[in-house]
DNA sequence: ACGGGAAGTAAGGAACGCTAATGGGACTGG
DNA sequence: CCAGTCCCATTAGCGTTCCTTACTTCCCGT
């Protein structure tokens, strides 16, 4: 049995699109021909790789596994191409970053402009990417560099052959309507905040899992009243007085300012921030890694 | 630019063959049709990837560079077919292992003997490499384990991506003609048999490497009057009362009788000898480990 | 019930890669 | 010194593969 690698890069970009037709549009081929390769590597492996369903695709197990490798052999493939530039020393003229969206707007920014204006001849590619995602598009070399975090209580994926490297503590701050009974408070304990109703994530997703968690161990029940996942949401429903909330430091910094006041609790909560990217960058990657340090 | 698959595994296994040819007999292929890709290869790349002399082909300096990341690219390449194998509950039916010469006749057959009553349908491939050679093909999976060893002085080639477990010490034994005049003696110096003609291989083989490091490190000089890298003609020579030499234990186990006896130094040297896998063996590779760790 | 989107099927054409055949260059033995 | 041999490069031609176009099926939301 030999596995067809170009095969494999329809599986890997299938999945990563969720659809054949949008992977499709990326590749710069017609649906029909990943359709067709995608059902000819099914019938190699022996087994359905893919269930289709209306409005896109979802691996089976088969076919999880294979994408994970399929992301090997992709970026040892990238590896190779790499080093056939080094060896003609062309410099690489193509960086793409992947970073949650509030990364996105405080910390990123800044590290890309004194990038930029170091490198211009370096294209910047810049790609939303919300934890825990991103991990298989950086061993496929699609991705150059991912900024990632994780909050307290959330298990942190596998980084299986990629280097991940903690970048900073993001600390979780209090956020309360300007007119809180306790707004005047510098350190405040989530006991003293049970009676309030919260702003949080849905079930599952990280800050809410963080929030329950430390609240669990404080002896705490918190009543999440309302659920959203956008920390501009959440703001707004604090500045109208609707509940308090936890939000990162850094999202905080370049928030639009309303009507409310940002305490700290009295045991403090962070997430972590990582970069992760391929073992042994080179200079246009780990050049960028050096700037995001230097800016956290 | 995108690098093909095929492209580099022809450039990989023209490397390991040492010719175009060769390589076309292994692959199935005429030596035309490799011809064809390898100049196509270096089209793409843009540099010369093999030196064409008579005899066979060498690789370049950008050839050796993508050999070993095409090496990398089809180990995981095979990572991804061996795990297809695994998800349809197919047991692997062949097993590949590399040996040097004098293990090959010592160490590894008792170990292939109990193994194939243990799994009489697993396909066993032997193959001779000598070291510091075999690396590669662990790497790219065309060899499932290798059995190789190093001389003192002599340095071990770097296992990136590679498990290396050292596996024994094989002791380098002194052989004498029956009728030496240290025949009689049990332990020796080498600053005694400094005034023997010497058997050992030509200069940068390994056993010469060892034994000249050793000798310097006491402060004598040998004159090695014979070249040869076959312990059996070593031997020959040495019961014709040619000279003296050092040979491994494991080696002298299964030699043949001769007019010749066996005696020890007083500083002990002796080579190591290794196993070199893959990472995270599975069944029929680790049970193989296994054995042989029995056996020494 | 109907339009839109996504995946699958069928048929044609273009491109790719292999084989076979030929020629050239270098070492070997007479 | 020349014939023989081995290995590699090139060319021509053919077969296979794979992509596109066009059409069908299925499911969802309006």
């Amino acid at each position: 049995m030999g596995l067809d690698v170009e095969r494999l890069r329809v599986l890997v970009e299938v999945v990563h699109a969720g659809s054949i037709a949008a992977a499709a549009k990326r590749m710069g081929f017609t649906a029909s021909a990943l359709s067709q390769q995608l059902a000819k590597l099914e019938r190699e492996v022996g087994d359905r790789l893919v269930d289709r369903g209306p409005g896109g695709v979802r691996p089976t197990a088969t076919g999880e596994l294979l994408v994970r490798h399929g992301e090997r052999v992709l970026g040892a493939l990238h590896d190779a191409e790499e080093a056939v530039r080094g060896a003609r020393r062309l410099p690489r003229e193509h960086l793409s970053v992947g970073t949650f969206a509030s990364a996105g707007k405080a910390l990123v920014p800044t590290a890309l402009a004194t990038f930029r204006r170091a490198h211009p001849q370096v294209r910047l590619t810049l790609l939303d990417i919300e934890p825990p995602d991103g991990y298989g598009l950086v061993t496929s070399g699609d991705l150059d560099l991912l900024i990632t975090h994780r909050y307290p209580d959330v298990p942190l994926p596998p980084a299986t052959g990629l280097h991940r490297a903690h970048l900073m503590a993001d600390p979780l701050r209090l956020v309360l309507p300007t007119g809180h009974r306790h707004a005047g408070t510098d350190r405040l304990t989530l006991a003293g905040l049970a009676t309030d109703e919260w702003i949080s994530g849905g079930p599952g997703v990280p800050n809410r899992v963080a929030l329950d968690g430390t609240a669990r161990r404080a002896g705490v029940e918190l009543r999440v009243s309302y659920e959203t996942r956008d920390y501009a949401v959440t703001l707004a429903l604090v500045s109208a007085g609707i509940g308090v909330a936890v939000v990162p430091g850094t999202t905080l910094r370049s928030a639009e300012p309303g009507d409310y006041v940002v305490r700290d609790l009295d045991q403090p909560i962070a997430r972590d921030i990582f970069l992760v990217h391929r073992p042994r960058p080179r200079p246009p990657v780990s050049d960028m890694v050096a700037r995001l340090q230097g800016v956290a």
